[in-house]
DNA sequence: CTGTTAGCGCATTCAC
DNA sequence: GTGAATGCGCTAACAG
């Protein structure tokens, strides 16, 4: 947006155009006390501030990273970028940022685009984390935010689903619940999802999957479903035994909640609850309802560390992919 | 990450760089049909890709914009966000993100890099809309989302906010309250309140202020405050007239709902009550509240729309700046 | 139709 | 301590 060249300050500094560089450089050694304010003046007064454009071609170095996201309107997205932007101003990286509105076609597309504008690195949030499409990237200089995949390719940065659930569902057991329940979508071989109900059973010791309650994905909250049966069975056979269950997410949650409304069951009263995520409105109900929460924004921070280190280190092969885990928080509210 | 040069694949296609050039840009009328195929197939061969960077220098243009937003965390930015990348997309800029954190100093930061980076334009989510630093910003390349400046310097989207509270109140007035009061934060000049207490006067058509209600700004929602005093006040003298609330956003519901709770009285059935903002949990109660729910998304999308537009127009001096009104949409629940 | 050439704004030897 | 020269990868005349 300005016409102020590096010739133009030399010419005014009466210098050449390596003397003004090396200032811009810090390289102070290399002129006189009186050249060195002499340039100082003139810079600040002009305004003038080299282009980043041709900094990065002659010096073949490009401190960007591109960032591409599922959804950005998922509200676990934030965090993470917020995360990302963060370690991103503390390591001195810009990013360009890409949304993919959960379209893989749109996310592979954005991906490219990416990798053309040349960035160092890449980090993605992917659509489908078991699309073939991150067998292109190269270890070296990608990680994967957020979605787990069943075979991961580049390395991975998620929340420690399996000991956070355990952790939770074992603050259960030990107050006395008589039988568990773990009320998820269909399994289906998603990770997130294995990885949840395999920190349940790790609690509760169950051997088989009897314990597992299976919600389509996509009911109706409105409407009366199978769950409402199962919940029926369950919960007018307890007898004297406490039921509790634990959801893997809100939208499940919401299922049994209100599966329980239209049975005329009341939560923390008729039987606990727990579950995966944390909105805002589980803390606004009465009682709370104790949760998950996910730390994404140490999920970004992770991420953009880990990057960093990758592109600071020359690798002879592409480095083996590993998969970190994010700690969380838990929130005991008074749900169970 | 790659290494091949558009003088390789000139090599390779036993051309010029010129005429490798021309095959990049399109310009498929300055080649014989054989070279041109010739050079696609070996383009193909070494995904070999174009340097942005050169480019960017050599056509001094660069199609970036670069974006400041105060909160990446607030819901309500993540929408902005979504549009401008739908826009961006469709216009062929990529987009330079900055995160403020809802800290001024960190803004400046922000913005001056971007400036910095040469940008073609700047979109601004800004921390404090009053601050003295947009006054640096030319109107020709810049312009303003979400909050609007007393007196704004360059171009400004936000939602509509006085008409959106006009048509929401007036749809109350046509239930027959008797009373209505607009629930607010301290006006203190804001103009988002103040746009959306002018809604209300001009749908109740109140001369006065006696009918304003302020809490402040951070007062614990689980305390009883002057609030509920003055609630209390309202609802108990009542008698036959039917009571209505507005409330300016959802801190400010939350505040009305968790008082008349204290007190024992129920939204719906002993007042009314709309607000602006939506929220899922609003959704979620039980009777579902009414609310106005902004268009984050057309903010965002009109936001670029004004850029672009700037962007491509010689100006010879700043354009007078304007503020542009998003309409938003009425959501009717059983609040009211 | 194709090649030559001169920059774009800056960094970096290598002389002086 | 300083400056001229060269190149980063590409574009845009201008010749041929």
């Amino acid at each position: 947006m300005e016409k102020f060249t590096i010739k133009d300050i030399a010419k005014l500094g009466e210098v050449s155009t390596a003397t003004v560089s090396n200032f811009l450089n810090g390289n102070y050694a290399k002129m006189s006390a009186t050249t060195r304010e002499r340039l100082a003046n003139i810079i600040s007064k002009t305004d003038y501030h080299p282009s980043t454009t041709a900094r990065n071609l002659a010096k073949n170095e490009n401190k960007t990273i591109g960032i591409s996201v599922a959804d950005i309107t998922n509200p676990f997205t934030s965090p993470v970028i917020s995360g990302l932007s963060e370690r991103c101003e503390k390591y001195g990286y810009k990013m360009v940022f890409t949304n993919s509105n959960n379209d893989e076609r749109r996310e592979v597309e954005n991906i490219n685009r990416l990798r053309e504008e040349e960035v160092a690195g890449l980090i993605i949030d992917p659509v489908n984390p078991d699309s073939s499409i991150y067998n292109q990237l190269s270890n070296a200089y990608t990680v994967i935010v957020d979605r787990q995949a069943r075979r991961n390719v580049v390395d991975t940065i998620v929340t420690d689903n399996m000991n956070s659930v355990d952790t939770m569902v074992k603050k259960m057991v030990a107050k006395g619940y008589d039988d568990l329940y773990f009320v998820s979508w269909p399994l289906d071989g998603v990770s997130t999802r294995l990885n949840r109900y395999a920190g349940f059973k790790l609690a509760t010791n169950y051997l088989n999957d009897d314990h597992l309650i299976t919600v389509p994905y996509n009911t109706s909250l409105n409407k009366s479903s199978d769950f409402d049966q199962t919940l029926e069975n369950i919960l007018a056979n307890k007898g004297d035994k406490k039921i509790g269950f634990f959801t893997m997410n809100s939208r499940t949650l919401l299922q049994l909640l209100k599966s329980a409304q239209r049975l005329n069951y009341n939560y923390a009263e008729d039987f606990g609850v727990a579950t995966y995520e944390e909105f805002e409105w589980m803390q606004l109900m009465n009682p709370g309802i104790s949760c998950v929460r996910q730390d994404s924004f140490a999920i970004g921070c992770a991420a953009m560390d880990l990057l960093k280190e990758k592109l600071e280190t020359q690798y002879d092969n592409e480095p083996e992919p590993q998969v970190k885990l994010i700690p969380t928080d838990l929130i005991v509210r008074d749900s169970f």
